[in-house]
DNA sequence: CTGTTAGCGCGTTCAG
DNA sequence: CTGAACGCGCTAACAG
């Protein structure tokens, strides 16, 4: 590996000198500064930035702290986080935590350790409290798909309970009065926000959601989807309209539907939450709410950063909306 | 940020004494140790990477570069490499880089930077010569997904025209005898050995695939797929069987058949390869030959954090199977 | 405009 | 068994 020695030697300059010129900033005549250019290229030198991390006290790496990269909501994240750190010239760091709050924690930790100036956290475990904490400590830190009230301008998050009203509006306007709900049994705050955001859109029409028509899945996923299908139907709910938490549950719905022999939207129309790539493999494709992640990365990682070199606190957040990607799994209500 | 220093200064030792506990080698007495560890935790101390990058002239981590971490399969690709590197206490440096040579180049380049000793990497654009000189320069450089015979055991690859074969011979077990294909337009490696695999599945028992019967997308995608199919019908083209590249174009073949009004696996069986997660949200779910990407990636990580330490270049290759997935895409073959 | 000096945080001799 | 001194590659004063 060639060093800034190496280079001055050859170019008989002092290393401040090709400092300078790598940094491009401090003067430094056209000639030497030509001179040593000459030999950067030729001996192919380029900084060592460990070292400069060292001495800056700092690293251009952004740390990312998801759950799982494979994913594809987790992966979209972490592709938009990278696409604005490689802008403003910051590598990506990537730490999967999933499962526990000591898991997250030591994620950050390594990445403190690292001296990661910015850090784009998706927390799953660790309450406000914690999260509130950790934010005094590191001033790059933000939290995406989260609202903290305490910390307001740390946080990246999306209007679940708008969008949840959307998706219920679309259906009202599609003529639908029958409603089910399913959902996620670990009652996180989307679901509940997104429930929330149901209940007002059916409220605002006059129509009552009862208890019984609302089921739960007992993991967010295809599985869970289709047990509380099942679930629906052991209890005899009628229903022409299907509310499902996210994708993956409501792709999981439709497979249970047409196992049953109902069709999807003639029988029953059903919508879902994320707009993950996964909504279009599905017959009929899934009618969606989409849910900006990548842009909200973009986001998070372009105020880490800045955050991590100015951290003045303005109390403002920054709030996502979510709107609706009209696909094939919705139709008009049409009575028999 | 506490240093070395503090912690010596605390507990009035020198820094190397604490060096020395917290890198637990070298003789240090049992109470100097005790009191040592003792100021370390109540401080907090957590060595600074970057100074210990510097001196030891390695970085401990691992540089993942793909096209994309969104796309499914790049994800899971990282998050193997991830869950490999961090038992080995390696942190991982995603760099995405897409669409050229000098995008992928960039990318380990700035890995290189960061003194990664380690790096997986997943090229599509660079040439067989640029990766051999490439390694040759990093000794803990790795190829996932590629062979190249000068460097076999920097290779960790697939036997995709075993797979294919055994999409062939399963189709050809339920009884198919009349075969479509569809592939990629722009033929990497990938699709010409899995189109190989095909052929000699089928030669081996007697049936020809005319070259009509072979389509190709212009993308690798659902569109692709979706295409690829039309044109086969547009030639009025008769076929039971449909072999397809990947799964997102085996889904985009399947919804255009739907499309048409052919059912699927009634009147045309379809099989995908890659077995990504998006194949069970169609319907009917594919049946597919599974690829290990996972394990790959584990694989590649460990190999690559060995190479980089230890540079034997013994001449084995890392050669993996694909294995057959069956789900609801592919029926028995029944005539009329 | 350019070179000299000091020091970032840590690991590694080498004396004691 | 422990500490002092040096240097990793680089930047930031400070002289000249």
């Amino acid at each position: 590996m060639v060093t800034i020695k190496d280079v001055a030697r050859v170019a008989e300059v002092s290393i401040s000198t090709v400092s300078r010129v790598v940094r491009k900033q401090g003067k430094v005549g056209d000639a030497c500064r030509a001179k040593v250019q000459k030999v950067i290229d030729e001996l192919g030198y380029r900084p060592n930035i460990n070292a400069q991390a060292l001495v800056n006290k700092k690293s251009n790496s952004l740390g990312v702290v998801i759950p799982k990269v494979s994913m594809p909501f987790f992966g979209t994240l972490a592709c938009g986080a990278e696409e604005a750190a490689i802008e403003k010239n910051y590598r990506v760091l990537i730490s999967n935590a999933q499962g526990s709050e000591q898991a997250e924690l030591d994620a950050i930790d390594s990445l403190v350790q690292h001296h990661c100036n910015a850090i784009v956290f998706h927390s799953q475990h660790c309450s406000d409290e914690t999260l509130v904490t950790l934010a005094e400590k590191i001033s790059g830190l933000v939290f995406i798909n989260r609202f903290i009230a305490e910390i307001p301008h740390r946080c990246i998050w999306l209007d679940n309970n708008l969008g949840a009203q959307k998706a219920g509006s679309f259906l009202l306007e599609k003529g639908h009065t029958n409603f089910a709900v399913i959902t996620r049994k670990d009652s996180n705050p989307d679901s509940l926000l997104r429930l929330e955001g149901i209940h007002t859109a059916l409220n605002n029409a006059n129509i009552q959601l009862d208890n019984s028509m609302i089921e739960y899945g007992a993991t967010a996923d295809m599985e869970g989807g289709k047990e509380a299908v099942s679930a629906l139907f052991k209890k005899d709910k009628k229903f022409t309209a299907l509310l499902v938490y996210n994708d993956n549950m409501a792709i999981g719905a439709v497979h249970e539907l047409n196992a049953r022999g109902i069709r999807v939207p003639e029988d029953i129309s059903v919508i879902g939450f994320d707009d993950m790539l996964i909504s279009v493999a599905c017959i009929p494709q899934l009618t969606t709410m989409h849910y900006p992640v990548r842009e909200m990365a973009q986001f998070a990682t372009n105020l880490a950063i800045e955050l991590s070199t100015n951290p003045e606190p303005n109390g403002r957040t920054h709030l996502f909306m979510p709107h609706l990607i009209e696909r094939d799994s919705v139709a008009n209500f049409c009575a028999k």
